[in-house]
DNA sequence: GCCGGCACGC
DNA sequence: GACGTACGTGCCGGCC
């Protein structure tokens, strides 16, 4: 069955630009119209499957209706400079794409569409029209339908006769009328003044037209018939201007508009150019790997290693297919320099003493994708890798952190070098995945290495001109390697503890869960909070505070404004934390303990975060609970691996209000600090105007949360509902603080415009974060912008110099020669294994080290403890 | 296998 | 015309 497809160009582009931030790529030029056209295109082609396809556009600015009116579509803004240039490109990318697009001196977009959905629906044919106008509504029949964009772009309402008839209560034919009664503001279609859409479906139930209506003009009574009297002439012009021309001059045939496959080469370089990414890997996952045309490189399988091929530097891949590479299988080595292009069979390597020797030369370097993951990977097998120079991922994380550069295919292709299949497409994922023959992966990973040798000067050089090498050079990449170390080290956990614990919190939930039911008088998930909802708002008739996009909220915040209401709520808070603490820490952290070391081996993710902090997975170790006492005594299982050796923690106190009163210079806070206040008392004292005397427990919260928003850079919004207050309030909490600390807020208007002017912000040490989104025109979207703006640098800076202080402690550790470890890092402390005949030592070294990782306007404070599990380290 | 809701840390 | 409210990770239930 043929299916016809026809979009509405003019609408889609309008609603894309309006829905999409004002994107650009590297020329300046604006593409976000052309972003969201091109999803709403690409969407089409993968759902619809359309035999045949046009996109209309509206020609000239006149039309035939200006003969009936000459004000229609009078006042209307002029399409913005901005979208008009997007328009070509957008029909650039229709050729490539091998859509037929049109459009008629004289006639709009819609009435292409009319005429050939008409010509369609005669045909019996499927037709399917694409707009953002509810005007095309009128369309609609049995085999017509009608997508029209909701909010965004690619979310669309498919309209049917049965929906035409649900959402207004009349008939598609009758939408003419109804705009003929309501008008158009947008098209300047005047209507009857003083009839909207609820009128106007009203008469036409009764009157079916407008015709109709004014044949029986008689049974409308008061003020409506009058008005009805007197726009009498509008209306009916009105509706004619409404009316979708279905005859129009349209010289296409539907053999003109039969849809082929795309011409690859051309879509895939247009993307290129227009800097589409994401869309670039949609394309070529569904369809573009099987016609790109990949010419194998020519490589040597090595059967026997010759000392001759270990060449410095060399570009290197040893490939670990598992996400998590600890003690994980090496499926395959290549290497790619001025010998030539290499692949190493893993028993091979791992039997090579001169590969070990090569391995671990310093002094041969070697270029990598994912250093860490290598050097943990050949660690576990004994093999040391050293001189590892640069590390491509970590570099493009430097330059953009934005583009979650996981896949090495993704920065060949922004960096026009050959193509890869990325490695989800060359392995397949989830069930499907496979390790395909030797000559394939040899292939594949011999690739990716000579991207690695492709990409390297030019990534080097964009850190160099972004004043970003030093950072690269000097701190992350040592710190990928100290990483790397602290991983394999691991963590010793007191595994009958953890069961212990478990055991006794099984037992609790158990009781609990019969407590609840009982409460509730029935039995239910308590887990569900599908379940949960019914219960309590539906069962026992509590009051609904906040509604989700499922059903009830039954979150933290909502079930404690409940507490009182019923005893239930209380339970089933601790139920829940109890749950987490059960299912989350001590079954999750069970399941993660090595069978080999019996410890914990976490890998830390350095090229996630857009601030420049560390993450941690599998399992999280920066989240284990401290804040509650039940939580807290997790960390009780947190032991040293070594006899007489304690769990050192050394933390950052205040660093990034600290890391504010350097950046933003205020004198109050730079006082502050140099006084050793405590700086939410301070705070309190000088947003309440109060003296210290007088600051009281809640003043004290107040504040407290009021520089958690500064920090984290929180909106009004954010504090009110951290609070518990107003949206008033709590942007008067913020104008006060900046008052009390006029640095702060010069600083904080600077930032923004710094951030306006160069599209980034910087850290300290000159990590950035672009913004592009802080000029958008959407209101939202700026504003987060403006509040990461100011945030970014902050909590940049302090991800900065805990980095730092790591790289030195490693360095001062390494000299002295200390048999103390580094386990954890958590932000904005460090947490490590100090032997007892070092404590002395670490006890000193530590806060030096840290309290003297950069210079700052304020000193660094750092605290520490120790004890004999993490719990006792505080 | 994916998504939404929820909860833990800084 | 309004794709969402600091950053992360991980668990569960419910849906496909």
């Amino acid at each position: 069955m043929n299916k016809l497809v026809l979009v509405d160009g003019n609408s889609i582009a309008y609603r894309a630009f309006f829905a999409l931030p004002l994107l650009n790529n590297e020329k300046g030029v604006y593409t976000n119209a052309i972003y969201g056209f091109t999803t709403m295109l690409l969407k089409i082609l993968e759902e619809e499957k359309p035999t045949h396809m046009l996109v209309a556009f509206d020609a000239g600015k006149t039309t035939f209706r200006h003969n009936t009116y000459k004000e229609y579509k009078g006042g209307r803004q002029k399409t913005p400079p901005e979208l008009s240039e997007q328009l070509p490109v957008m029909r650039d990318l229709l050729k490539a794409f091998n859509i037929a697009h049109y459009e008629v001196e004289n006639y709009e977009a819609d009435d292409i569409i009319g005429t050939l959905a008409k010509i369609g629906e005669e045909e019996k044919w499927k037709v399917k029209i694409f707009s953002g106008d509810k005007d095309l509504l009128q369309l609609v029949s049995e085999n017509v339908h009608v997508a029209l964009t909701k909010k965004g772009i690619s979310n669309v309402d498919t309209y049917d006769l049965k929906l035409v008839d649900e959402k207004y209560g009349i008939t598609p034919n009758q939408i003419i009328d109804m705009k003929g009664l309501m008008g158009d503001s947008s098209d300047n279609i005047p209507g009857v003044t003083g009839v909207g859409e609820k009128t106007a479906i009203k008469l036409l139930k009764e009157f079916k037209s407008v015709e109709g209506l004014y044949d029986s003009i008689d049974q409308v009574k008061g003020k409506l018939k009058e008005k009805l009297e007197t726009n009498k002439e509008e209306a009916f012009m009105s509706k004619k201007l409404a009316t979708i021309e279905t005859n129009a001059p349209v010289e296409i045939r539907f053999e003109d508009i039969v849809l082929v496959e795309p011409d690859y080469e051309k879509v895939v370089s247009l993307f290129k150019e227009l800097e589409f990414s994401s869309l670039l890997d949609r394309f070529d996952s569904e369809e573009g790997e099987c016609h790109e045309n990949i010419e194998d490189l020519d490589l040597t399988i090595m059967n026997e290693i010759r000392d001759e091929i270990l060449h410095s530097p060399s570009s290197v891949v040893v490939e670990v297919l598992e996400e998590n590479y600890h003690d994980a299988d090496i499926l395959g080595i290549s290497i790619v320099n001025k010998k030539g292009n290499f692949f190493i069979p893993i028993d091979i390597a791992s039997k090579s003493e001169i590969f070990r020797q090569w391995a671990e030369n310093e002094s041969m370097e070697k270029w990598v994708f994912d250093a860490k993951r290598a050097v943990v990977a050949l660690g576990w097998k004994n093999i040391i890798l050293r001189g590892v120079s640069f590390d491509v991922q970590i570099a493009s994380y430097i330059i953009d952190p934005s583009s979650n550069a996981h896949d090495l295919s993704d920065i060949a292709k922004r960096k026009k070098s050959i193509s890869v299949q990325s490695d989800e497409f060359f392995y397949g994922k989830g069930k499907k995945r496979h390790i395909p023959d030797q000559s394939d992966l040899a292939q594949h990973l011999v690739r990716k290495a000579s991207i690695i040798n492709d990409v390297k000067a030019d990534l080097e050089k964009e850190l160099k001109d972004n004043k970003q090498y030093e950072l690269f050079k000097e701190l992350e990449m040592p710190l990928s390697i100290i990483l790397g170390t602290m991983e394999m080290t691991g963590v010793a956990v007191d595994k009958d503890e953890l069961r212990e614990m478990g055991s006794q919190l099984g037992e609790k939930l158990e009781e609990m869960e019969k407590q609840i039911h009982s409460l509730a008088g029935m039995e239910f998930n308590i887990n569900s909070p599908k379940q949960l909802g019914e219960v309590l708002f539906e069962k026992l008739n509590l009051p609904v505070i906040k509604k989700t996009k499922t059903g009830y909220s039954t979150s933290a915040d909502v079930l404690e404004k409940l507490q009182d209401q019923h005893e239930i709520i209380e339970k089933i808070l601790h139920y829940r934390q109890l749950g987490k603490l059960n299912s989350t820490y001590i079954e999750g952290l069970l399941k993660v303990i090595h069978k080999k070391t019996g410890k914990i081996h976490t890998i830390f993710n350095q090229a996630l975060t857009q601030t420049g902090r560390l993450s941690s997975t599998e399992p999280n170790l920066q989240n284990i609970p401290i804040r509650l006492e039940e939580g807290r005594k997790i960390r009780h299982a947190f032991i040293p691996e070594r006899e007489n050796a304690v769990i050192f923690a050394a933390d950052y106190s205040q660093i990034e209000l600290r890391v504010l009163a350097h950046i933003s210079k205020d004198e109050n806070l730079i006082q502050a600090f140099n006084e050793d206040l405590d700086i939410h008392t301070k705070t309190a004292m000088d947003v309440f105007h109060v003296n210290k005397e007088e600051v009281d427990g809640q003043m004290r919260r107040t504040a407290k949360a009021v520089n958690f928003g500064i920090v984290y850079g929180i909106s009004d919004y954010g504090l009110s509902q951290n609070l518990g207050i107003t949206r008033k309030e709590g942007k008067e909490f913020i104008d006060r603080y900046l008052e009390s600390f006029p640095g702060v807020k010069d600083y904080m208007e600077n930032i923004v415009d710094e951030a306006r002017a160069k599209g980034y912000v910087t850290t300290m040490l000159q990590r950035r974060r672009y913004l592009p989104e802080i000029t958008s025109r959407n209101f939202n979207l700026r504003s987060f912008a403006e509040r990461t703006a100011m945030n970014t640098p902050i909590q940049g800076s302090a991800a900065d110099i805990i980095k730092k202080a790591m790289v030195d402690m490693a360095e001062e550790m390494e000299t002295r020669n200390l048999k103390s470890q580094l386990l954890l890092q958590v932000h904005d402390e460090l947490i490590f294994e100090v032997v007892e005949e070092e404590l002395e030592i670490m006890k000193e070294i530590v806060p030096k080290i840290m309290e003297n990782a950069v210079e700052l306007a304020v000193p660094l404070k750092v605290d520490y403890s120790y004890g004999k599990t993490w719990y006792d380290a505080k």
